[in-house]
DNA sequence: GACTCCCTACCCCTTTAGTGGTAGATCCGT
DNA sequence: ACGGATCTACCACTAAAGGGGTAGGGAGTC
């Protein structure tokens, strides 16, 4: 019985490599690639694969959205979140959207095969650091309180630098609710000034990459 | 007449890729990998290759520091920065360090075999993106003019959110004195805030990632 | 010795940010 | 119809940040 692998990541290097890890061993075999999230679970939808292996950094679709899709459309196909970087925000993401397994890119051949075997047969496998981050989110629940939409939109301002004024101008609305925008923001995340405030929002992935990198 | 390459990557997973990418071409030959810049640094010293693939991102010695003690020592051994990103910073750094090139890790095989031949005939090859951040550079001569160390030390206190009193009691000087230093940050980085010049800080790739990784 | 750079520290002053509270308008679900 | 959440907006006040300038002491350079 092998196991058919499905490989999301929009590095062709990468992929490379892991199609080379996984050749070796005949229980596996790698059924298709995707380099972006819509490919992913476009290719999902036609080939049904056991497991797909999913970069959680991708352009046009990240990788959690892709997960969330495909575990709803596809319960059959177990998903294990790829990443480079272990960061709590991205482990609790990718296993709320599904994910069975999490592993860094620096594992090893044996140790991918391993965890793609446990994947497809529904075992759970979590690193011991991905599961040390699991265990401090369920031990502190929802640290971080939902921001409403206009809070998002007041945040991803000031995740570009900009003042309370500027960002009044921008939204069309007084500096005064501004500021009180601000004042729910800070309490929700806990932290005491707007600078806080935006290495929050990008440690914990609330502002996407691109929103971010505006600044110039 | 081979071409000797040394790979240096921190991820397995890509290192693989690269051999599989590289092994197909008989005109090159993988004579060693390495997993951080303190390695490539070794691996260089005794292989003598005549390229090396230098990711950037590494731990215990980052890519463009590697790149700088092997061009000084091994003048012979031309270095091709590579990175999944391509970013302004990196891209400059990686120039001033001493590299010849630059390619991102979603580059494709032909490409990258064609970069590493040119590489070993020391002919420079960018990507025209790349070429482009370069271009702003020379345009923009020193843009950031350099900080001094002290000033430094403020903007890594900065970047972990800190205040200037907080901050006056982590170096032990007087928040009128952090006030002048920040004055002077701001300054430079040709910012008007503090939370701008912790975004400017880094997108430029003045503090490293572990640096503003702090935050709790 | 004169000069420059850096770090330190203070001055005065303006602007921005943050805290606490209240409150009307709207929408949504029970 | 009612409570609850959200967005809006204001008030008063305090704290923090930023902009201008000056200046002494140390280290290094010419």
């Amino acid at each position: 019985m092998v196991i058919r692998v499905l490989i999301a990541d929009d590095h062709s290097v990468v992929r490379e490599g892991l199609r080379m890890f996984l050749g070796r061993d005949p229980e596996l075999e790698v059924v298709g690639e995707a380099a972006d999230g819509v490919e992913a679970v476009e290719s999902a939808r036609q080939l049904h694969p056991d497991v797909v292996l999913m970069d959680l950094l991708m352009p046009v679709m990240d990788g959690i959205a892709a997960i969330s899709i495909i575990r709803n459309e596809l319960p059959e196909t177990e998903v294990i979140a790829l990443t480079s970087v272990l960061e709590s925000a991205a482990v609790v993401g990718a296993v709320r959207a599904g994910a069975i397994g999490y592993l860094l890119k620096d594992t090893q051949a044996p140790e991918l095969r391993r965890m793609i075997k446990a994947a497809a047969a529904g075992q759970v496998q979590l690193s011991p650091q991905a599961s040390a981050y699991l265990m401090r989110e369920v031990r502190t629940p929802e640290k971080t309180e939902a921001l409403t939409e206009r809070e998002m939109e007041v945040l991803r301002l000031l995740v570009q630098g900009q003042s309370n004024k500027e960002i009044a101008r921008a939204l069309q609305i007084a500096e005064d609710t501004v500021k009180t925008h601000v004042k729910h923001i800070l309490a929700k995340l806990g932290v005491q000034s707007r600078t806080q405030a935006v290495l929050g929002a990008i440690r914990l992935g609330l502002v996407s990459p691109e929103q971010r990198m505006k600044l110039q």
